[in-house]
DNA sequence: CCTCGCTGTAACTGGTTTGTAACCTCTCCC
DNA sequence: GGGAGAGGTTACAAACCAGTTACAGCGAGG
């Protein structure tokens, strides 16, 4: 799940340097020197959001994000510019350009990540309901809250994306590999096993019986499942 | 709840660079050509704001902003006019438009999210009421007062600021990220981490027991929040 | 030109969370 | 009933995280 950022940058050090900071912050990163077959490894990329110089010596980055647009894959990522003189902010402030943001050179990382995040917001606007309600579970997302039987349930961080993704999922099986994909995030490294650990945590704050779950049952050879049944 | 804005615009390319442009910022659209009936479009529509273009084939711009003023439906809604040249400018200004406003072409995708923005969020302070209680806390917007049990507090602008986000967004939990951005504005680079020094600052001014907040209260492992309930 | 208050940042601290390994227990199957 | 494999449980160290303090830069106002 994490996101995917192309960078179209011809000199090598300032494309390390963007990349470098794009993955400290949790991003995927793909630099492309901005030859002819750019907008090829694009398409193939499907990045969510393209970081795009508009000086490139083969071919112009204007030019580059008017194929983007054009691009029935790509047409609604957003787009980045980087330029490096005032007078090239006036072209891409030209409407028919189609960018979305620019940056002046030098800048800053942070501001780099400040922007790419704003963009990636908007895209990411979550569809799922406010509030969550599965048996006696009820889980209140904005506010962070989970009560189980109207009693509130003191989570940690990582036991409230479990429950989370439980309570998102009940009645299906899930192994530990799926569990670390959907808690913990592609990026993972951390062992299956740690999976038990934290599953044996969140019962002890959900279950009265620990030892004998009636919610998050063990589906033995395979992984975990959340009953939504509430009967014993 | 997001906000609808009409598009009124004959070129289509325009048309839809700009619902583009809108819907990317997670804005509700409506393309109307310009016909005859396009009052009666926007009336069923009820958009927050309208963008429309001056020059139309079939009706005149400036007619179909006359009939919104007369419209009961639609008489405060905001018209940011687009023309092509600056004569129109001049009779654009040449009307008594309130509170709209104007774009001349070309224009940058930026500048037309940004004068929606303003305007919008003018509408909505309009909307906000004056005073706000929340609990205990009792904020008056235009006098820059707040109240806790009765006794004025003294704050800082930075302190106003985010105790007034945290009163008008009660009961959610908010991550240092939405924070800045709502209290510090988009285009603010400041570290996260920041974040915590103003929300200790603003806790010795609101909290009996800072160490032991009632009010302002920590989300480990996520950010902060603040409880609208008052019990202990 | 000086002072004061506000703001943002870095550094340090103490507590909490998290991941892992090691060991234990259960279950299934022979 | 014994063994193998799977999950349960525990302990612990490292990483993380928020609280806190100190301080420097800045701007306003004297």
């Amino acid at each position: 799940m994490p996101k995917r950022i192309a960078i179209v940058e011809d000199e090598a050090e300032l494309a390390s340097l963007i990349e470098y900071n794009l993955q400290r912050n949790g991003y995927q990163t793909l630099i492309l020197r901005g030859s002819g077959d750019t907008l090829k490894s694009l398409e193939q990329y499907r990045p969510d959001l393209i970081v795009l110089d508009v000086m490139l010596p083969e071919i112009d980055g204007f030019e580059i994000c008017r194929e983007v647009r054009r691009s029935s894959v790509l047409a609604r990522t957003p787009v980045v510019f980087l330029t490096a003189r005032s007078d090239e902010v006036d072209r891409v402030l030209g409407l028919e350009i189609g960018g979305d943001d620019y940056m002046t050179k030098p800048f800053s990382p942070r501001e780099l990540i400040a922007r790419v995040k704003a963009h990636l917001r908007r895209e990411e606007m979550d569809n799922e309901p406010e509030t969550l309600e599965t048996g006696p579970f009820k889980l209140e997302r904005t506010a962070r809250r989970v009560f189980l039987d109207g009693r509130e349930l003191d989570l940690t961080s990582t036991e409230f994306r479990l429950l989370e993704f439980f309570l998102t999922h009940p009645g299906r099986a899930y192994n530990r590999e799926q569990l670390l994909e959907a808690v913990w995030g592609e990026q993972r490294y951390v062992t299956l096993r740690t999976v038990d650990v934290h599953i044996r945590r969140l019962r002890e704050r959900i279950e009265q019986q620990p030892d004998n779950p009636r919610y998050l049952t063990t589906v033995r050879g395979f992984g975990y499942r959340f009953e939504e049944k509430s009967e014993g």
